[in-house]
RNA sequence: CGCGGGGUAGAGCAGUCCGGUAGCUCGUCGGGCUCAUAACCCGGAGGUCGAGGGUUCAAAUCCCUCCCCCGCAA
C-alpha cells in the first residue's frame, strides 16, 4: 500500500515514525515550506522534514498543495492512502481525490469536540477533564469528516499543553496504525460527526496569553497550563512581560484591587490578586530570563509589594 | 548578517560602566534556643566568576574569538 504523510510539528513526528516502523511503504513526505525562524531568521527543518530525510522519504514542500504543482507532486506519487497529522494545510476536492482509499486525518481531540487547528489547548482552557485522538476520513470541511477510531485519555491535574500533546501525539500513532490495520482488513467502522455536539475553537495567538486578573484564579490557572509552552499566559511587569507557567488559587484571605500584588517573597509566594479570590504564580519567567520557581526567582530580584500588574 | 538581555557556590541574584581581599537572599552541614516550627541566634563547608586568547604589576571587571541560555520578532 503506497502511503503518502502530510504533517508538520512535533505533534506529527510519531504517527510517521509508527507508519515506518510497522512496515508501511511511505512514498513521500509533505510539510509545511521551510521558513526563516527562531532568532537570527535561521531557516530550519521542520520535525517532520528531518525524520522524513533521516529515514530516506522523499520530502516535498509546496507553497499549496491545493494548488497545481502541489497537486501534481501529489499525483505523481500515485498513493493508495493519505495520512495526515497537523500538517497545516487544507486539502482541496482534487487532492481527496488522489488516494483511491480516501485520507486519514489524526486528530487531537475527541471529535465532533474541538475542531479546528488547537484543540490541546482549548480542551485544557476549556476545563475538560478528559480528551484524546480520533482518526477520520478527511473531507473538505475542517475536521468534519466521518470518524473511524477514537482513544480516551483524563487530563492530568497539573498536566501542561505541551506535556499532553507529547502523550497524544504517542496514543495518536498507535490509533493511526489501528485504522490503517481495520482499513486493509476492510472492516473499517465509520461514523458520522453529530454536528449538533461539535464545537470549533480559533488558533491560539500570543494576545490570547494576557491575564485579566478580573477573572476568577482558577481560570486563569487553567490559562497558564493550556497556553504552555506556547504562546504563554503573561502578566505585564513595568520591564516587560512576565511569563506566567504555573498558578493555583490560594485560600489566603487577600485584599487588594485584581492585578495588584500582595506578597512579593520567598516564604509567602508571589501572590496576586483576581476576580474572586487571588491566585499564586508558582513558577514564571522573567524578561530576559528563564523559567524558574517564582520563590527562587524571588530569593534574587523582588517585585514590589503593591503593584498592580495590567495584564 | 533581524533587534535585544544573560552565563558569578546546590538555587536565585549583586558586583562589570570607573581593573585592586568573591558578596547577598536561600539551601546545606554543625551547634544553640524553644512544648514546638518552614521561626530565631551562633558557626562552618561550598567558586577554574561559560571556554580560549590578549592587554596589565594586577582581570569577574578592559579587548578579540568561540560555546550555551533567554525575551522580542517571525
Amino acid at each position: 500500500m503506497r502511503i503518502v504523510f502530510m504533517g508538520t510539528p512535533e505533534f506529527a513526528v510519531p504517527s510517521l515514525r509508527a507508519l515506518l516502523d510497522a512496515g508501511y511503504e511511505v512514498v513521500g513526505a509533505f510539510t509545511q515550506p521551510d521558513r526563516p525562524a527562531g532568532r537570527g531568521k535561521k531557516v530550519i527543518a521542520c520535525p517532520v522534514k528531518r525524520l522524513a530525510e533521516a529515514r530516506g522519504v522523499p520530502v516535498f514542500q509546496p507553497e499549496r498543495i491545493k494548488r497545481a504543482d502541489g497537486l501534481e507532486m501529489l499525483k505523481a506519487l500515485s498513493p493508495d492512502l493519505c495520512v495526515t497529522a497537523a500538517f497545516g494545510q487544507l486539502l482541496s476536492k482534487e487532492n481527496l481525490a488522489v488516494p483511491k482509499l480516501g485520507t486519514v486525518n489524526v486528530h487531537a481531540s475527541l471529535l465532533p469536540r474541538h475542531r479546528g487547528a488547537a484543540p490541546i489547548n482549548w480542551a485544557i482552557l476549556l476545563g475538560d477533564r478528559v480528551t484524546g485522538v480520533t482518526t477520520m476520513f478527511t473531507d473538505e470541511g475542517l475536521d468534519t469528516g466521518d470518524m473511524i477510531l477514537k482513544a480516551e485519555t483524563e487530563i492530568g491535574a497539573q498536566e501542561s499543553a505541551g506535556e499532553l500533546t507529547q502523550r497524544l501525539s504517542a496514543l495518536g500513532a498507535r490509533v493511526l496504525i489501528d485504522t490503517l490495520r481495520a482499513i486493509e482488513a476492510g472492516n473499517c467502522p465509520r461514523e458520522r460527526q453529530d454536528a449538533s455536539l461539535a464545537s470549533y475553537e480559533p488558533l491560539l495567538t500570543k494576545e490570547m496569553g494576557r491575564m485579566d486578573f478580573h477573572k476568577p484564579p482558577e481560570e486563569l490557572a487553567l490559562k497558564a497550563r493550556a497556553l504552555d509552552p506556547w504562546p504563554g499566559a503573561f502578566a505585564m511587569l513595568p520591564e516587560g512581560p512576565l511569563k506566567v507557567w504555573r498558578a493555583k488559587a490560594t485560600e489566603g484571605d487577600w485584599r487588594g484591587v485584581p492585578g495588584q500584588v500582595v506578597a512579593a517573597d520567598a516564604k509567602r509566594g508571589l501572590i496576586v490578586m483576581c476576580g474572586q479570590g487571588a491566585l499564586e504564580l508558582t513558577e514564571i519567567q522573567a524578561p530576559n530570563a528563564k523559567r524558574m520557581d517564582a520563590r527562587a526567582y524571588l530569593r534574587g530580584k523582588a517585585i514590589q509589594e503593591g503593584l498592580v500588574l495590567n495584564g
